[in-house]
DNA sequence: ATGTTGAAATTCCCCCAAAAACATCTGTCT
DNA sequence: AGACAGATGTTTTTGGGGGAATTTCAACAT
């Protein structure tokens, strides 16, 4: 389970601290993918290998099936964190996020994110505003 | 399970350098054959007999079908990697392709893709519309 | 309030492995 | 026999991964 909101740096060779309280969570391994709004999204290998399966149902027959599976899979990657605490990122998946130096490592429950520093200031400021409202519209869902 | 997106040139001789994370699961062999969208599929052999056993399984009597199991079946290659991780590619699949020197090696679950640059560029950039959209639909299956 | 201790964060440096260019060998065809 | 195409091997360079050391921060006790 992981929450909370962490500030951090981007080394030169493109590899973040992890947030200590995530640490043990991850220590076995890791997952980062492509995620919305412009964020990456790390999974546990447990909550990764649920996503898996899931993709792994769609047909090779259908287009846009392939587009999917295709950004999913090469959006992804694994890793391990050394013994300090860092996980590297791949070129792709922080071009893709538009991460520079500044990163914010959210927890988010079952996964967590990592956000550019600036995207992530941008996105709260405007759902917060509207928390509200955006909780009166999600009443239908259950919760 | 193959992962990623990676950079690699074509030498001269028309052999492509294995990522390094792809090395390990087809150091007993590989097939190479004309994928979907101008790419081409790289299985393991434990996968593309999976595949060859469904492929079978289509009725024969459906042109579409003959169509498809030609193009795929006779545009195979098998290979295997010399000791630097590198394979070559034959001529006509290639040509397929239309690999010239730069090309990106992608991971998609079950098999690798092979991409000349350009195409995966504009590709990716096409699709990643439809990504987002299909990522949130499943977002709602509660993933 | 201040000093002390410990852990976490940032920077630096080294080494190994992977890439890319370069070179050699083999066989076949003319 | 020579030349060419194909495949296999070798060398060098670069980049990334990992570790260590220094600094910063925070918690705690005096």
């Amino acid at each position: 389970m992981f929450l909370g909101e962490f500030q951090h740096l981007i080394d030169g060779k493109g590899r973040v601290i992890l947030p200590a309280k995530f640490r043990e969570e991850l220590a076995d391994g890791l997952v980062v993918t492509k995620g919305l709004e412009d964020c990456l999204f790390v999974y546990t290998p447990v909550e990764w290998s649920k996503l898996e399966d899931k993709i792994r149902e769609m047909p090779l027959t259908n287009q846009n099936a392939r587009a999917f599976t295709r950004n999913f899979f090469s959006g992804a990657a694994k890793g391990t964190p050394d013994k300090q605490g860092r996980v590297s990122l791949p070129q792709n998946l922080r071009d893709y996020a538009g991460l520079n130096k500044d990163v914010v490592v959210i927890g988010v429950g079952a996964r967590a994110e990592i956000w550019d520093k600036e995207k992530w200031t941008k996105y709260s400021a405007e759902t917060e505003s509207s928390y509200s409202e955006i909780a009166e519209q999600l009443a239908g869902l259950g919760i």
